[in-house]
DNA sequence: GACTATCCGGGATGGCCGTCCCGGTTGTCA
DNA sequence: TGACAACCGGGACGGCCATCCCGGATAGTC
């Protein structure tokens, strides 16, 4: 590969990256490519869909998600382990339109890209919620497509300040409390 | 007008209704004139634009969503009523893909349009919410578009059996009562 | 310093969309 | 029944998009 090629293929990655975290998936190929002050061609070529550029996206941040959920299983307090889950998933769509956007279900398949960079999401996702059911923490009816619509409601409000943020998470927590257990 | 432009006017508006509620509002206009069985040119004399025809879905149901929903202030069990506010939200989207993707703010602004036929969608909403926060039934901190973000996570499930939407709702009512208050 | 495989730029292409317009038709009323 | 205004159909238009392609430039090598 020709020096200059890699050094095109990083900026059209870096610059894709950084359109879709802030502005989400809407940015169009040719709005990229402008950024990166590339041709259109230049980015069909090394990514010749915009489906390989979405799947740069989800593995520039699905790996870190799946790593920071699957270290929470080292927690002993499995409540506090449970809210952190929900906090990982939501700041990192407050912080990544993109990401929020995929989660949300628009257009894009986030697993089946996941998949494609090494990551199981749904699995990661399933282990922690599996845990904190076996925890009695949270309700053994829920499922996770349950959990990701509710992590949808959280990471809407990614543009509002901390503080809605965390109460929705607080919300969504509660919820998910098993119905016998007192709440406070 | 003339008993031809009139029928004609019905169809599409009846097609329109038809299509957005069961698909979604990304059914072109030439889809809808197609299934009317019209010319695109005569949906677009009567329906200038495709907002026009997007304010018709929401005429055909918001109306009935706002009566209903300011019909739970007269429950004497408020508890009761604030379930019943989701549940009417929920299985009003569930029933009405094009209800649940404005909802979400899918590029159209329900509350501009439900303004446009005379109703105050999110003056009904705040005050179901203020009702029940008065009640001490949902926390104070709560505002609509907390309320607003849980719901689009309801109306996502609408595909899901009808267990599932019960469950989202049971979820999401919990996490809404007041801290204070004891589970169960 | 020249040669060639590789890569670049950006226009071309085709698809889908909403909207506009015009030639032909039809309903209405005298 | 005739004439005209109102209306219809569907193609035209312009915009936006992702993707493809080719003439020209350039990096790497001998």
């Amino acid at each position: 590969m020709r020096a200059d090629a890699e050094r095109n293929r990083a900026r059209i990655l870096d610059t894709a990256i950084a359109a879709f975290a802030a502005e989400g998936l809407g940015v169009s190929v040719q709005e990229i490519a402008r950024r990166a002050g590339v041709g259109t061609g230049t980015v069909s070529r090394h990514f010749p869909t915009k489906d390989a550029l979405f799947e740069a996206i989800v593995a520039s941040r699905v790996g870190r998600i799946v790593d920071r959920v699957q270290d929470l299983a080292e927690l002993p307090d499995q409540q506090g382990a449970f809210v952190e889950f929900l906090t990982i998933l939501t700041e990192e769509g407050a912080a990544n339109v993109g990401i929020a956007q995929a989660f949300a279900g628009a257009g894009y398949d986030m697993d089946a890209a996941a998949a494609a960079v090494g990551y199981d999401f749904d699995a990661a996702m399933a282990a922690a919620l599996h845990r904190a059911q076996d925890a009695h923490v949270v309700r053994a009816d829920a499922d996770v497509a349950d959990i990701k619509a509710l992590m949808v409601s959280c990471m809407s409000r990614g543009s509002a300040d901390q503080a809605t943020r965390a109460r929705m998470i607080d919300i969504v927590a509660r919820g998910l409390r098993p119905p016998e257990s007192a709440g406070g």
